[in-house]
DNA sequence: GTATTCACG
DNA sequence: ACGTACGTGAATACG
């Protein structure tokens, strides 16, 4: 099927000015940084070798949805003074290019990608639409994919109507009703006052469409109802004016677009002159590449560059499409025999063996092109996939694993995942698609065949910085570890979540009243701007810190406001109660599925190696306030089960202790007890039996900003003492513990000589931070050097151990799953006649107890992590997690 | 989309 | 003189 590229040029020029603020100018001055992401992402969308490209652009001066409705009152901004010379210069480079261009008098950009999608439609040819506008979904359609781009336009996401069903649960038709209720502010579309995206939804999934919802106005309750009926009109204009109109009068038609990569070649000295010069090279060789495919009449591959940096290179031989059952077939008995193989599933699934053969697997397939279907695909490769001969290179094994697992498909002999070795190589920036990797690291080609490539490249590399241990020993099997315990869940009691929420529900609304009673109005407590407007402006409170915005009204300056008015301690807790409501129960309530909250644990998240949970976020669930600890009640273990909790004590200061070799801090925790009260004791000059609560929670304190890497203003700030007195106590402490004093001189210089900070297991953040002439930047950088050693360190530990319970669990053969990981902590969720064997095993683990038979790589980082203190991990068992304390 | 706030280690 | 504690994720408000 051919294919018709259709970019937005306003739009993508909008982005890229706003993503790249750098200022940068051609030689003849003008501004060229909106030029700049232009190029690269034109670059981008040219290797997707289109048939048809087509850049739209607005025309000003009025348009045609829009001054039909005298009303409305126009929703364009104003275009930045530096922007403006940039939108002739595309326009006149994409002429050089021999790329189509458009423009229609009273038609937006929107209206032509409408209009020239379907035309494409009609000619049987796909189409891609270019744009960072969310309005273009209503767009999309079986041959009518939309790609949107983010966060500048750095990232892209392609919708086709089951990714769009997926993020937005519409029918690309209904985007239309959803804006048309909802509005959208940038671009003045008004919808109906008071709707947001939320409620929006809502409606639509009870009644239909924008008209359904309407005519059920007298339905919904109070506000909601008044709402929808004096909005109706406003909501149906919003519908007339979101909608983009595919019938523009354009004067350019599909022929008109063919798109030619050899004709690139006239743009080059354009681009050269705008000052485009590591773009000019690329599109020169794609110039190049262009010219060469078509005289050899568009023969694929065959052309791979040699190895580069002594890195093994194989080079394809052949490539095999699979579009048929037979083909299938054929495929799966040969690749059962190959040892190592790179999968990849995108668009289709694509197979790199180790001998240089290529399978593309066609998925989806339509009437036009012929294609097999998900669970065909997977049922037929199962053998491949579970078997562990058959060994895997792959872009995120844990997404695979998860993609497979819907289809009952297991997958086994996970031989290297890229993401995970990205994420050791470079922790800062970790590559989003295969595709932003092959970027980064400039691998040429695309899919399976390029996650091939980048297994030797990063292995390699991990060979080079040192963490090849890290990788096979910890970071590899952690994948499965952290898939199986996605997989496992938690189990929560719905019902007794619910009746928690429900009995907040009367406090909260009492709060309310008596907060609006005593501001003498009502407002909107959860407001930061208003609470700021009636504490401080109408109450006349003194307001201590501002924030970038206005007044800051957040707990530490409420604390400080606390008796001075009553009606700051009912801010107080209907903050922390809807607080809790909101994120605690509804939220969570929201995510059961079949009795169990499935979490996403991210391995390549964090910069000091921690895991990071989302999704829900179950590592930040309550525990420090009585009423919030609550809610762990409602986490329960599956019937006929136990929880088995165990969490390591200090694992921070431990392991501080260990690398700084303090004497002080290495006695005290040898000698064990209380490591606060001893704290203290040191600080304050004063035997153990005389350290009072203040004394103790003063260097509980201090210890806490010693792992942070210290700063009198912080402890100051943490503490509420003046600086000079937070100044004393850090002097106090490091003349105590003066290990801990040159460690941290250390930290910083080795930092400094190395440009990255390191654990004991060798796992590195980079600190460019350091070099920064900003003074800022520069501490940042040096308290990143002494905190990030000790933290990531801890995560080291901590992996390693999950590593460890999760094989001596399988190998066990106990039912016992882990569940849950939250830094310094881990639950098995244990049937419970297998508790009084499991507790010691978790025990025994997490004090870094090496196992029998375990890989060399593994035993390796275990010795690497032996400290010079003890670890000591407190046990637990209970039916809730608020018992395993 | 960004800012603010707040939950956890 | 500068202006901060380290690492996360999520809900809400608002332009």
């Amino acid at each position: 099927m051919k294919k018709l590229i259709a970019i937005d040029g306003n739009s993508l020029l909008f982005r890229a000015y706003y993503a790249i603020q750098t200022a940068m100018t051609s030689r003849d001055g003008v501004p060229t940084n909106a030029l700049h992401g232009f190029t690269a992402m034109l670059i981008k969308l040219i290797e997707m070798e289109p048939d048809y490209m087509l850049v739209a652009f607005d025309m000003h001066g009025g348009t045609f949805r829009h001054d039909t409705y005298p009303e409305y009152k126009g929703g364009r901004k104003e275009t930045p003074e530096d922007l403006r010379p940039q939108i002739p210069a595309m326009r006149e480079l994409l002429e050089k290019l021999g790329i189509a261009t458009c423009e229609c008098f009273r038609y937006e950009a929107d209206d032509i990608l409408g209009t020239i999608s379907k035309k494409a439609s009609g000619d049987g040819v796909f189409t891609l639409i270019v744009t960072g506008d969310r309005d273009a979904l209503q767009l999309v359609s079986g041959d009518t994919h939309v790609m949107l781009t983010k966060r500048g336009i750095s990232e892209t996401v392609e919708y086709d109507e089951e990714q769009l069903l997926k993020d937005y649960g519409l029918t690309p038709e209904r985007m239309i009703d959803l804006k048309a209720l909802m509005g959208d502010s940038s671009d003045n579309i008004p919808g109906i006052k008071g709707v947001g995206e939320k409620t929006a939804k809502t409606l639509l999934d009870k009644y239909g469409d924008l008209e359904g919802v309407l005519a059920n106005a007298e339905n919904e309750k109070g506000a909601l109802q008044k709402k929808l009926i004096e909005g109706a009109d406003s909501a149906r204009m919003s519908y007339r004016i979101g909608t983009i109109c595919r019938e523009a009068p354009i004067s350019i038609g599909l022929a008109d677009c063919a798109f030619d990569p050899a004709a690139l070649e006239g743009g080059i000295p354009y681009m050269k002159k705008l000052g485009l010069m590591g773009n000019s090279a690329r599109m020169k060789a794609l110039a190049e590449k262009g010219g060469r495919t078509a005289e050899r009449g568009a023969e694929a591959g065959g052309d791979l560059p040699e190895a580069r940096d002594g890195v093994e290179v194989i080079a394809l031989q052949k490539t095999v499409t699979v579009t048929t059952a037979e083909e299938l077939e054929k495929a799966a008995k040969l690749l059962i025999k190959e040892e190592l193989i790179a999968v990849h599933a995108e668009e289709d699934l694509t197979v790199f063996t180790k001998s240089g053969a290529l399978y593309v697997v066609r998925t989806g397939g339509s009437l036009l092109e012929p294609g097999l279907a998900p669970d065909e695909i997977y049922s037929a490769l199962a053998p491949v996939f579970e078997s562990e001969k058959v060994q895997k290179a792959v872009f995120d094994a844990k997404a695979f694993m998860t993609e497979l697992k819907a289809y009952g498909v297991g997958f086994n002999g996970l031989a290297f995942d890229l993401t995970v070795a990205d994420y050791l190589i470079n922790a800062i920036n970790p590559a989003k698609s295969l595709t932003s990797l092959c970027e980064t690291v400039g691998v040429p080609e695309r899919e399976a065949a390029a996650v091939m490539r980048l297994y030797f490249i990063l292995s390699a590399q991990l060979r080079e910085k040192e963490v090849s241990d890290l990788y096979y020993g910890v970071e590899l099997p952690l994948v499965r570890v952290l898939f199986d315990m996605e997989q496992a869940g938690f189990a929560v009691d719905a019902e007794a979540l619910g009746a928690l929420g429900e009995s907040m529900a009367g406090r909260i609304k009492q709060l309310e009243a008596e907060a609006h009673e005593l501001a003498g109005h009502s407002f909107n407590i959860l407001s930061p701007k208003q609470l700021g407007t009636v504490l401080f402006d109408e109450l006349g409170l003194p307001p201590g810190k501002k924030t970038k915005t206005g007044y800051s009204t957040d707990s530490d300056v409420l604390e400080s406001l606390a008796g001075m008015n009553p009606i700051v301690d009912k801010v107080i807790e209907y903050r922390f109660l809807t607080k809790l409501r909101s994120t605690f129960i509804d939220a969570m309530l929201n995510k059961i599925r079949d009795g169990r909250i499935h979490t996403t644990l991210n391995q390549n998240v964090t910069a000091t190696g921690r895991i990071s949970s989302a999704e829900p976020n179950l590592q930040n669930i309550p525990v420090r306030t009585e009423q919030g600890r609550q809610i762990r009640r409602a986490f329960i273990a599956s019937p006929g089960n136990i929880l088995v909790g165990a969490d390591y004590s200090q694992i921070e200061l431990r392991v501080l202790a260990h690398m700084s070799d303090d004497a002080t801090l290495k006695a005290a925790f040898i000698s064990g007890g209380d490591i606060h009260a001893q704290t203290a004791a040191e600080v304050f000059g004063v035997p153990r039996n005389e350290v009072t609560k203040e004394m103790r929670s003063a260097a509980k304190a201090v210890n806490f900003g010693i792992v942070y890497g210290i700063s009198e203003f912080g402890l100051a700030n943490q503490l509420g003492i003046p600086r000079y007195k937070a100044g004393e106590y850090i002097r106090k402490y490091l003349d105590r513990c003066t290990g801990v004093r040159d460690y941290m001189k250390r930290a910083v210089e080795d930092a400094k000589k190395r440009g990255y900070a390191v654990t004991l297991a060798g796992r590195r953040r980079d600190l460019p931070e350091l070099k920064s002439g900003n003074y800022n930047t520069k501490s940042f950088g040096e308290r990143v050097a002494m905190n990030m050693p000790v933290q990531g360190t801890a995560a080291d530990v901590i992996k390693l151990a999950m590593v460890r319970v999760h094989d001596c669990l399988e190998r066990g053969g106990f039912k016992a799953k882990l569940v849950l990981q939250i830094h310094d902590e881990l639950i098995i969720d244990c049937p419970v006649e297998e508790a009084e064997r499991v507790k010691p095993l978790l025990h025994d683990c997490m004090l870094g107890v090496p196992e029998e038979g375990e890989r060399p790589e593994t035993s390796a980082i275990g010795e690497k992590l032996k400290l010079s203190v003890p670890l000591v991990a407190d046990v637990a068992e209970g039916r809730s997690w608020f018992d395993t304390k």
